[in-house]
DNA sequence: CAGATACTATACCGAGCGGTATACTCTGCG
DNA sequence: CGCAGAGTATACCGCTCGGTATAGTATCTG
């Protein structure tokens, strides 16, 4: 493994364990064994770092979730998909997931809370794009797309949370629960 | 107001908006307009100011709580209680709830989840104490008190913090909703 | 072989941090 | 008054932080 994919995993495990603003360079650079110029070298600054990290774990994750969200006039098979993208996301990048997790409940004006941002937003366009032309086949849903999204993401969120700190499977069981209780939510 | 108080809101307000390892005592003391050694002299430290600002907001609601959560054989009636006790505290001290919600979410190793675990453990246990107490009326709930106690308070932070993303009102609608979807996880 | 380019180490910098030593002022009380 | 103690300010300390100047080495390319 090389220099560089050394310092990001171990500056990625260093960040999901202690935060962001908690963790020194130095820290990082000493676990990886590398000196910090080294650091420096592959990413410009400690906030260059932390933007490799998100965007060489959201990028790859992203494709997946557009691909499940894609609507075909059936949204449980949709619902059923997208739960499925982040469940097996958050089960196969267990520190990713947690970072970028309390990355996302950070304080709004924090340097983590910024880095995520955009990523956060990127994830609610294909969602909100599918509940939005899911309205077309149901009416009562009409202008809620953007609640919706919200209220989906809130509780796989909470699912999946729940599951890895339980080190619990987050397996079809898991899935059909929540996917029916999220149903039973919009059309009630 | 005194010093003391008018410290104590201005580093709640810091904290809450920049995080507690990103704001400097020094910040804090010159906001609230006085110097260092009296911030010093009323709170030990920096995370005894911290630890000030918790247990003056936790405390006076963790009465209400226990109270709401007193067990009476319709566990309805209880969940909406709980439910109401936690909105209209989100709502009375919206910037608290966000100070305590980031950290509830904080690194498993950061200060900040070290200093609000207690206060999270000592919310769970009397919800969890209503979910055991009402297994004996529903035999299908049987040994699953943890699990509901992560639930609801997993909803209710993902509902809860909606609202005050959104500056909508956590009214009695949304806590019926709340409540009916809760349930239906729960029995069906 | 020669030169460029990528990579790495030592040693250092200025800034900001949490916290404090010292000393002064104000207020209440005998 | 005279004294005690709570409260406040100035000025400072030691430490760690993110980041860099300098210089050296390995590797690739002509």
């Amino acid at each position: 493994m090389n220099n560089r994919t050394t310092i990001l995993e171990t500056a990625l495990s260093f960040f999901a364990a202690f935060g962001y603003e908690a963790t020194g360079t130095l820290e990082i650079c000493d676990a990886a064994g590398v000196s910090k110029p080294t650091m420096y070298h592959y990413f410009k600054s400690k906030r260059g770092l932390m933007e490799a990290i998100l965007s060489g774990n959201f990028q790859p994750f992203l494709e997946r979730l557009k691909e499940a969200s894609r609507y075909q006039h059936d949204l449980t098979l949709n619902l059923e998909r997208v739960m499925r993208a982040y469940f097996s996301f958050a089960q196969e990048n267990p520190v990713f997931y947690r970072l970028q997790f309390s990355m996302q409940y950070a304080p709004l004006k924090s340097e983590s809370y910024e880095l995520v941002l955009p990523w956060v937003k990127r994830q609610r366009e294909p969602i909100q794009a599918m509940f939005a032309q899911a309205e077309a086949d149901h009416g009562n849903m009409r202008g809620r797309s953007s609640g919706y999204t919200t209220t989906l993401l809130g509780m796989i969120n909470a699912y999946a949370s729940d599951a890895l700190a339980r080190e619990r499977e987050l397996d079809d069981e898991l899935i059909y629960q929540a996917r029916h209780q999220f149903m039973h939510g919009i059309f009630s």
